[in-house]
DNA sequence: CATGAATGAGGCTTCATTCAT
DNA sequence: TATGAATGAAGCCTCATTCAT
């Protein structure tokens, strides 16, 4: 797993299942122990980031501290993780556009978006999408999220300015 | 090129060349007197794609307008050519993570957006994000207008509702 | 014809007629209104180039000198038309093996020979070799002029004394 | 491998490796399991061939003995190996001219030659050739071995007779 | 007759998947 | 259950040959 992720990030998902196998330090042929297909591999993958990626943004969320402060944490939670994790999120662009990923594992992974999503919405409940759809709530706040971690990732020494300047983009289209 | 666009966008980059020249109504040896390699096909096909949205965006600026109104020039004709074109939007979404497109078309594929960097530049002067740079800024429009675009075309119905809700979004990052 | 030769010496039969024809001067459909088949340039070409190859050997050949003289002249002829026409020596090379190249071409080839290989029969006449096969005593000859050729041309310098070093094996086989 | 020579021995180097696999018995696929490339079959061929044709000569040979008598031994080994071993002998001619076989190839192949060139020095030594380089030499008696073995294999009701005219011309150029 | 784009069969090679050990 | 050689379908690309202009 952990080496599908570095393979599929440096080589895209063409990559062999006897690469992955090597990394993994097994056999081409045990790879399929574990996973009927290569698509199966790819799926669960594509889960397993996703919700890790979820969980690093809710723990220790401070559930009882106002909204912007749990909006902040999940901020940070989320730029942490996408910076020390680039491989997967390299993995993660390409699982994201593959037609191997199916429909069900796109609803799998949202499934783990569920309480980032809830505070989501309350946080824009009296702002100006307070009637749009939340997920194109969240679409908006991936797209954000995104832009500041390449930079961040592109340009480590203003890194402090890009998160400073990412979050104000992203209460300001909340609030 | 055409039948290019609708192939990759169905199948993916892993769409056998010779199915993109039955597409195209050629045989599958004639593709390869136009494109010599299937990664050039993907190449210019990707530096021709991004020119093309980039135009429909700057096509009748009124340059004398006040910026918001450019501005909002700019997201309507980026928002028409993406709805216009769901195909050309998924093929563009494929190439652009795909290791075949090479630095050098990313490059070229920027210049296209000189006229739309500069106005975006010109709308954030006293904005929050005036002292980000531009092309961070450039990513946090993006991500917007793609997030509103999915949601344009997952929802028609309300898709004025979106609409401005985007563009409020939008403006909101800039001023 | 020419254009053949030279691409042929320097990329092997497997050369495509595209590249013989642009090397011509023609287009590559131009090339099929003079020869049928690839097939049938590469039987022309092998036909042509042994009846020059032998043409150079008996041309001004003194007949009514002695044998010796008269063999000293074939030798002479062969191996200044060899070491003035690599080009030629080297797509032979490729055409002597080649299974394109049918018995009728060979057939016709060797008929080209017809003054040498009588020339050969008067001077090994009283030789050891009296009661060989003609064409086997050919083989032979010929084996030593490829020798002589390869290293006159590997070595220039020593030139003379490869011809020297040649003629004498030669004569010695003979006689 | 001997599905490789007996292939190229009828077909010459443009047979497809997918007929040397389906005589090797095994599917197109597994061919690469064993040869990285066409080329780097072709090359382990041609010097495994060049060798073992190489061992043929010397194996028994007797050292102690004069030294006509250790060429005749060398003489008898080679004819013996050319005439059993007639496909092979064919696969060489092809791989011999071929642009696929390296310069190294060539390289490693001649070293399996080193105690036939040590002999055929000392042979010559005192003959009309002994100035001219060793490898000139060398060629020359190529060329007759390999006249010699073609008309034995035309011709095999003289067999012995070509054997001894063979002989009888090689040792003339030699003393 | 010449052109050169088009054809399409065929070759080399890759790789997901299977299976005997 | 692990191994890794073997399978064979499929893909990219080449090139002899054809044919409309």
């Amino acid at each position: 797993m952990t080496a599908a992720i570095k393979i599929i990030a440096a080589q895209g998902l063409s990559a062999p299942t006897a690469m992955i196998g090597k990394e993994a330090g097994v056999s081409n042929g045990a790879l399929f122990t574990y996973f009927a297909t290569k698509a199966d591999l790819l799926n669960q993958l594509y889960i397993e980031l996703k919700a890790e990626m979820a969980a690093a943004t809710t723990t220790d969320l401070p559930t009882e501290a106002d909204t912007r402060e749990q909006v902040r944490h999940v901020w940070k939670g989320w730029l942490r993780w996408a910076i020390d994790h680039p491989q997967e999120r390299r993995a993660l662009a390409h699982l994201g556009v593959s037609h191997e990923v199916t429909a069900e594992s796109h609803e799998a992974a949202s499934k783990s978006y569920a309480d980032v999503a809830a505070l989501l919405d309350r946080s824009r409940a009296s702002g100006a999408l307070r009637d749009a759809p939340l997920m194109f709530v969240a679409s908006l706040v991936t797209g954000i999220v995104d832009a500041t971690v390449d930079y961040m990732t592109q340009d480590p020494a203003s890194a402090e300015k890009h998160d400073a300047a990412g979050f104000e983009a992203l209460w300001r289209i909340l609030t």
